[in-house]
DNA sequence: AGCACGCCGACT
DNA sequence: GTCGGCGTGCTC
């Protein structure tokens, strides 16, 4: 095993065989395998693959990954460094190992950038903090002439079992450190030196967890669960839970992550936006009678720490998070959740592009899990693996599981459509008679109504009416968007602000700004002068801007304080409302627009799950969308709930397209502050192309939005069939390529957004 | 990603 | 004369 215990060839000194290692680092080097750099691993330390070490890079002591216990042997031995220090921490499995490298591959974004993320957790692989507290000491030795009341108290608030910092001794006793600090040196304190640690308010998954708070299953739900459990425990399968709106579905993983909780194994539950979760989270509590530990960017990062070792160490945790839990390091993962997995959000777009639905299937995969998706409106992609269309592979690589019912006495809403063009509603109002008159009735009921508007602020456009300029963000191509409760104008891409003004920018003439277009501020305005006696609220991340805010807000919906609801996605998604039993869709046709890969699919199921906020208790809901078009296939699959339909329909659309999931699709964006370098760039890639008679390479074209942040943007379109290894053929073509520092290359493997 | 080295403008 | 801008290149 150790290097040392290797016998020394004849004539040679007996010098002890030093151990090279490869351990891969954090830069941003684009290349197939892992980036790694050999280090001589020093005397008397043991190293092995997956370890977490410290290591000397150029002037800087970083943390990287051991990941060969052999040198690559690229640089001669002699220019090699040595290992710092090791990580207090077990080693990394080989299959974390190996999802972190098929992540890099898959996405071709850098292994370290891969490796970074999952060692982001600040501080998570050093030792705890330590702190030094005073106890009582040997306080019976004290003579009576040291005695003094100051002294007196620090002893007896010591002898109720008290131990702490000198500062914060001092405060509660109400004396001085230098009392403290005088006790202590004559040892009538003794220090003690301890540990933080976060205290994650999280008790070990009890054993009866299978049956704490049962709840009663319905037949149907009950079926399904039964079904699903029969794959625990045995290796990979994947499984998507496909049912409508309230039927139930997180009772139904509920079970299974009970199950897995009396196995005492880890579980991962990904939600698509942690900041809105706590309904979810109070399910969580009744149901299981603890919290469960919650993994986002806004947990502390001594919580985060915690919570990063207790995966590692195979601590039976069960971690709800955003995309970003995807990469904790679990040692012991029993299964793994998706939750709303047809959205968006899961899309990762930052450094590395990644989809977390998809990465969490590749996850189970190597690591031999199950892992269950749930939706009421499958995405596409997990459709045709569902096995549910002729056009699907087989056999199917997804296991369907469906609930057609809702639990109880509620059904589904009524969708009905609203022509826009027979009941266009007068300029600069946005609701329609009919949905007037829906609304009249619906509040004449004692009802709640919402609104749902998927725009925030007041209004997108704002022009001059003397001189015709449009008011624009100087470091994008884009509006700025009027904000009235904030009194500002916006700008959505890159968050710049100013105060909102009546003075023209561009003319200097006063009071000649015009707002066009609705937002859901405006639309509280129509509101409040149409129905004033109704109470109003406006449900979006402006309104909500805090999880503490948002809870507060949907809990003063629920108990009905409010009458009208207007609200963005954010009132779409999850939330119940039992007095709710009108909704309206103030403009059906926005997310139409544009000719994106995925806007059918996107409106369907962002206005199915705002329809299905309608009518969750007793009484029936309805739901109106208004549109310009009402014929389009979309709302006929709405408004008939022949939802199955429209998704055969688009999937015999994309595979007449060749588009995913019966092709593949990849985006090369450039970007950078000079325009002309930019261009210049994208067009010697483009000189470059490598030319295949059934991959197409689309571009350079200028990003819709061709300028964000003060960043030109060109992209590349590439398609290819589906059996084609587009990873590669990416490879072939820009991996010589020398990108000049200033223009950063970004690849998109399966692009969602095409800004 | 960092961080240093390196060559051109305005100041203690 | 230096301080400091960020362009280029390297890190076992």
């Amino acid at each position: 095993m150790s290097a040392s215990k290797t016998p020394h060839p004849i004539g040679q000194h007996a010098l002890p065989a030093q151990q090279i290692v490869q351990v891969a680092v954090p830069l941003p080097i684009r290349q197939k395998g892992p980036f790694a750099y050999d280090y001589i691993v020093p005397k008397g330390l043991r190293v092995t693959v997956g370890m977490i070490v410290e290591i000397p890079l150029g002037k800087r002591q970083i943390w990287g990954i051991v990941i060969a216990d052999t040198p690559s042997g690229d640089v001669a031995a002699d220019k090699l460094k040595e290992i710092i220090s090791l990580a207090d921490l077990p080693a990394l499995s080989r299959s974390h190992l190996s999802f972190l490298s098929q992540v890099s591959d898959w996405t071709m974004a850098p292994f370290g950038m891969v490796m970074r993320m999952m060692l982001s957790t600040p501080k998570a692989h050093l030792p705890p903090p330590t702190c030094v507290i005073n106890a009582l000491g040997d306080a019976d030795k004290m003579p009576s002439g040291k005695r003094t009341p100051k002294r007196e108290r620090v002893l007896d608030f010591l002898a109720e079992g008290h131990a702490m910092s000198a500062a914060d001794l001092a405060k509660e006793t109400g004396t001085s450190q230098a009392v403290i600090k005088a006790m202590a040196e004559q040892g009538f304190l003794k220090k003690l030196t301890i540990t933080k640690e976060a205290n994650l308010a999280y008790q070990m998954p009890k054993q009866e967890a299978e049956s704490y708070n049962l709840v009663e299953l319905t037949p149907s739900q009950k079926d399904v669960s039964q079904g699903i459990s029969a794959f625990l425990n045995k290796g990979f399968s994947a499984h998507l839970l496909d049912g409508v709106t309230g039927s139930g579905k997180t009772e139904v993983y509920f079970e299974l992550v009970a199950k897995m909780m009396a196995e005492k194994k880890q579980l991962l539950i990904l939600l698509p936006e942690i900041a809105l979760t706590a309904a979810w989270q109070t399910r969580f509590e009744a149901r299981f009678g603890q919290k469960p530990l919650i993994w986002h960017s806004s947990v502390s990062s001594a919580k985060r720490r915690k919570l990063w070792r207790a995966c590692l160490a195979g601590e039976p945790v069960i971690v709800v998070g955003a995309r970003s839990a995807l990469f904790l390091p679990f040692s012991n993962l029993g299964l793994i959740i998706v939750d709303e997995e047809h959205e968006p959000s899961f899309k990762q777009e930052d450094m590395v592009i990644y989809h977390a639905r998809d990465m969490a299937v590749m996850r189970a995969h190597i690591e031999s899990l199950p892992i269950v998706m749930a939706t009421a409106t499958p995405s596409l992609e997990s459709w045709v693996n569902a096995g549910q269309t002729p056009l699907s592979v087989k056999p199917a690589r997804y296991h369907h599981w469906q609930l057609l019912h809702r639990v109880g006495e509620s059904t589904l809403p009524d969708i009905q459509m609203i022509d826009l063009k027979k009941d266009r509603p007068s300029a600069g109002r946005w609701l329609s008679d009919p949905l007037l008159q829906a609304m009249s009735e619906c509040l004449g009921a004692d009802q709640q109504v919402l609104l749902f508007l998927n725009r925030r602020g007041y209004a997108p456009l704002s022009i001059c009416e003397a001189c015709g300029h449009k008011a624009k963000c100087n470091a994008c191509d884009s509006w700025l968007v009027t904000h009235r409760l904030s009194a500002s104008r916006q700008c959505h891409h890159c968050g710049y602000r100013q105060p909102l003004r009546n003075q023209c920018d561009s003319c200097g003439e006063k009071d000649q700004m015009r707002a066009y277009g609705p937002g859901v501020e405006r639309l509280a305005e129509e509101v409040a002068l149409l129905f004033p006696e109704a109470r109003v609220a406006i449900l979006s991340s402006d309104t909500a801007a805090n999880p503490e805010v948002a809870a507060e807000l949907i809990r003063a919906i629920s108990d009905k304080e409010i009458d009208i609801v207007i609200g963005t996605q954010m009132a779409a998604k999850g939330h119940h409302f039992p007095h709710l039993t009108l909704v309206g869709v103030v403009d059906a046709d926005f997310g139409l627009q544009g000719g994106d890969l995925r806007a059918a699919e996107r409106t369907y199921q962002m206005l199915s799950q705002a329809s299905g906020r309608a009518g969750r208790a007793a009484e029936k809901g309805v739901a109106y969308l208004q549109s310009y078009e009402p014929d389009n296939a979309v709302f006929h699959a709405l408004s008939s709930g022949n939802r199955d339909a429209f998704l055969g329909l688009e999937t015999q659309m994309r595979q007449a397209a060749s588009m995913p999931p019966f092709g593949r699709l990849a985006a090369v964006i450039l970007s950078g502050v000079d325009e002309g370098q930019v261009e210049a760039q994208a067009k010697l890639l483009a000189s470059q192309r490598p030319q295949y008679k059934d991959v197409l390479i689309f571009g350079p074209t200028p990003a819709p939005i061709a300028r964000i942040r003060g960043r030109y943007r060109m992209r590349f379109l590439i398609r290819a069939p589906r059996g084609v290894n587009l990873q590669e053929i990416l490879s072939e073509w820009l991996d010589k390529q020398r990108i000049p520092s200033q223009i950063f290359m970004q690849i998109d493997i399966d692009p969602y957004s095409f800004m």
